[in-house]
DNA sequence: AACACGGCCAACCGCCTGAAT
DNA sequence: CATTCAGGCGGTTGGCCGTGT
């Protein structure tokens, strides 16, 4: 015999919960503690079963809750995380203090989703959706490797030889850095290698290594890493007229960065999405995205940009607003390229 | 003012796992 | 060892509310 059912499922209230019920809840939860689920309605004078109270509890009255508004740096946070962890709710909201799993849930579906997608960048991978990029910069680019990838979706566009050729390109490539890799690769608590950790093979590196990644990701082999790609997690970028019409975005690259294939770049709105090709657009270390807003068709529900007169520059560290947000995730596309980079073991 | 529509989010549903019996 | 269920989890739903027409 197994255990005893622990509530009658007829008779008992479902629906949202009153004043009076979360104050009794509350009330016996204080004194008695929320040890037992199955017993807790009943002892709490309560119509409900014990699930019902386990979640108003956990998910609403408990006091240490944090109310309002998610903060730019958990949201930051939360997308991190989900990029590694995936729809792991309840490991996100364990690195998120006050904050419950099923919050964290409903902020994701309701706002960075949409968000990742009107960027241009699919919520699940993580990755530059593939319906935004042409197909030679997908088979050129380092990171979209075979085992990550959900192929079905490249399936239907490539003629299946060609992409085994891919394949088999990206494959040789990954085994030719394999003991390389391993032997530089510590992981970070997300279990991902640290960006500190790549100050480490700054120095480690061999130019020769890196030469031997030149076919698949198009990196100059002339040019190794220096110590001066310290700063690579937030590159230095400005924003000039990012709420006038023809928005300029200069981004300084840094040594690091020049390696990357591509570069998604956007408007404010993020609707105006365009690929760029850091080596083909540069100029010394510096490359130029004109936005012309005009030449596309904004939807009628796209916000109102902000600050819509203004022509000063606008720098994206510590900016608070939405759209500023928008452009600050544009800014760490860098970050996300560089941890698929290392997660494929593809590119040291 | 009335209605339609869509976004938000609390709550529920159904499944899984591990523990109790 | 088999059965049963509590607790936990992710997915989904439905009602409320704000906004647009």
């Amino acid at each position: 015999m197994g255990r005893s059912p622990c509530c009658e499922k007829n008779g008992l209230k479902k629906g949202p919960w009153t004043a009076e019920e979360d104050q009794k809840l509350v009330d016996y939860i204080q004194k008695n503690g929320y040890g037992n689920w199955r017993t807790l309605p009943k002892n709490a004078g309560l119509q409900r079963c014990g699930k019902s109270c386990r979640l108003r509890w956990t998910n609403y009255l408990r006091p240490d809750i944090k109310r309002g508004r998610f903060t730019f740096e958990e949201e930051e946070t939360i997308i991190q995380l989900h990029s590694v962890l995936g729809n792991k709710w309840s490991a996100i909201a364990a690195r998120l203090p006050g904050r419950t799993d099923n919050e964290i849930k409903n902020y994701w579906n309701t706002h960075i989703r949409k968000r990742l997608l009107r960027m241009g960048i699919d919520p699940v991978t993580h990755n530059p959706r593939l319906d935004l990029l042409d197909i030679s910069s997908i088979l050129s680019s380092s990171f979209y490797s075979p085992t990550r990838t959900n192929m079905l979706g490249v399936q239907s566009m490539v003629n299946p030889e060609l992409l085994r050729l891919a394949a088999s390109l990206i494959s040789t490539q990954r085994n030719q850095n394999q003991n390389f890799v391993h032997q530089n690769s510590q992981e970070s608590q997300f279990g991902i290698p640290h960006h500190s950790q790549l100050q480490n093979l700054d120095h480690q590196t061999p130019i020769q290594e890196i030469s031997s990644c030149a076919p698949l990701s198009n990196n100059p082999s002339n040019v190794p890493f220096t110590s001066e790609s310290t700063n690579l997690i937030e590159p230095n970028v400005d924003l000039h007229s990012s709420f006038s019409q023809f928005g300029t975005l200069n981004c300084q690259l840094n040594d690091w960065q020049k390696y990357l294939d591509n570069f998604i770049a956007m408007d404010n709105y993020g609707y105006n999405q365009q690929v760029i090709n850091p080596q083909s657009n540069m100029t010394s270390s510096n490359f130029e995205f004109n936005s012309h807003l005009s030449n596309l068709s904004t939807p009628s529900s796209s916000p109102t940009p902000l600050n819509s007169n203004s022509n000063s520059t606008n720098y994206i560290n510590g900016s608070s607003t939405e759209d500023e947000r928008e452009i600050s995730y544009c800014s760490n596309l860098f970050k996300y390229e560089y941890q698929d980079i290392l997660e494929s073991n593809v590119f040291v």
